[in-house]
DNA sequence: GATAAATTGATAAAAATATATTAATAATTG
DNA sequence: CAATTATTAATATATTTTTATCAATTTATC
């Protein structure tokens, strides 16, 4: 019945880039602005305009000629397509340097996904708080997971634990997994994963050094 | 003269794909093994054995038919691809919770990639040490990062800052810097800056999450 | 040593993504 | 209020990336 009932779109650049584009915009509206046009957001953007009125296309976002789009629209058309206009409590499993980073890492939180307590093994760090958050020992975790109705969990330890502390996440009730180990996990098919990657970063890096500085890396 | 000297190969997918073969190699050869064929590769990867070929052939890697390939030689043709068998020692800046996680993030020492100081202007910040690495106040960058002859930048500062860190970089000599700021930096053409978004992670997984399990994100 | 099986390598097709082009539209200007 | 202009919207084209197909090759087997 509904025009546009089940739009399958879902288009990996185009979500990608919805993050860039939130940023912008929210500058843009601070600074007290209400239209945007796409030509004017070249200077902010590594792509062509063409391409940010096709993903505003894509997310049903109307813009009007000469004006470009409003902004508050642009806004939370896009939170609401993340779902970033709302909260996940989240676990966190691997309290080390990466693990500790994220659960003290701002925008997340701006973003909906509020890491409420980390995990581990190591003793010295069960019982106290990173960012003012408790870690806990990683036995707990189904217990706590439980209580709290956790549904969401991060996996920051060595790859050599992924699996382990992915399948205690899955039968704690946790449905998704956000993953950086560089282990890629096995799970049902109703758990949603996700894996990052730092190292592909430093490897695009790498490769973008190598490049145009051939000298460096040399035998230094 | 010589057959594939000018090679403008540089794909970015095969590029982040690298650092995956490359962990799954290394497990594999310290399993003992010496070959393995791309499609005994499947269990531990996204994607069609075919792909892996494609990405081997791009950088001259060749198989044995009925064999596979060489471990060795993968590895060792991947490490020189990245460039990961040299070290760069780099500079960071802005030593927050992400800031600090960096500077102690193993894998990227493995990979050539050194953080050996940290900058930052909160004084209190200033004089202590980071995963043993000392925090320099940031006006200091320029001495040092010329005296050390550093020629790599990151970033990890709020975006506000950016752009003023990437202009003192790349005055003190850099030429290569790593983004972890949601800020577009400017720079000249000599230097080369690659943009990472732990946001556009965050995306790809919230949507995954939301159409796999509406029922989250709710009025939690 | 001939045959079979596994696997690469090359080529072709398909799918996904980005860019270019042109038409439609609404605000602005004179 | 008509003409102009900036801009979106729609369509078409090009490029990139992935997947499929099949021939060539090498080891293993009988």
């Amino acid at each position: 019945m509904e025009k546009e009932n089940n739009k399958k779109i879902l288009r990996l650049p185009t979500i990608k880039r919805l993050p860039i584009y939130l940023h912008i915009l929210k500058r843009l509206e601070e600074e007290g602005q209400e239209y945007v046009s796409t030509t004017t957001l070249i200077d902010e953007l590594d792509f062509e305009p063409v391409l940010v009125r096709k993903d505003l296309v894509l997310m049903g976002i109307p813009g009007k000629p000469r004006m470009g789009y409003c902004l508050k629209d642009m806004i939370t058309a896009i939170e609401n397509f993340l779902g970033w206009n709302r909260i996940d409590d989240a676990f966190l499993v691997g309290v080390g340097s990466l693990g500790s980073a994220l659960m003290g890492y701002q925008p997340f939180e701006e973003n909906g996904l509020k890491i409420i307590a980390g995990f581990d093994v190591d003793k010295t760090k069960i019982g106290t708080k990173i960012h003012g958050k408790p870690v806990f020992a990683l036995d707990k975790l189904p217990e706590l997971s439980k209580r709290m109705k956790v549904k969401v969990g991060i996996i920051t330890t060595p790859w050599q634990y992924a699996q382990e502390v992915a399948d205690l996440m899955i039968e704690a009730g946790i449905v998704g997994i956000w993953n950086f180990s560089m282990f890629k996990i096995k799970v049902p098919k109703d758990v949603v994963t996700h894996n990052e990657s730092l190292a592909a970063g430093l490897a695009v890096f790498s490769v973008k050094l190598k490049t145009l500085h051939p000298e460096l890396s040399s035998s230094n």
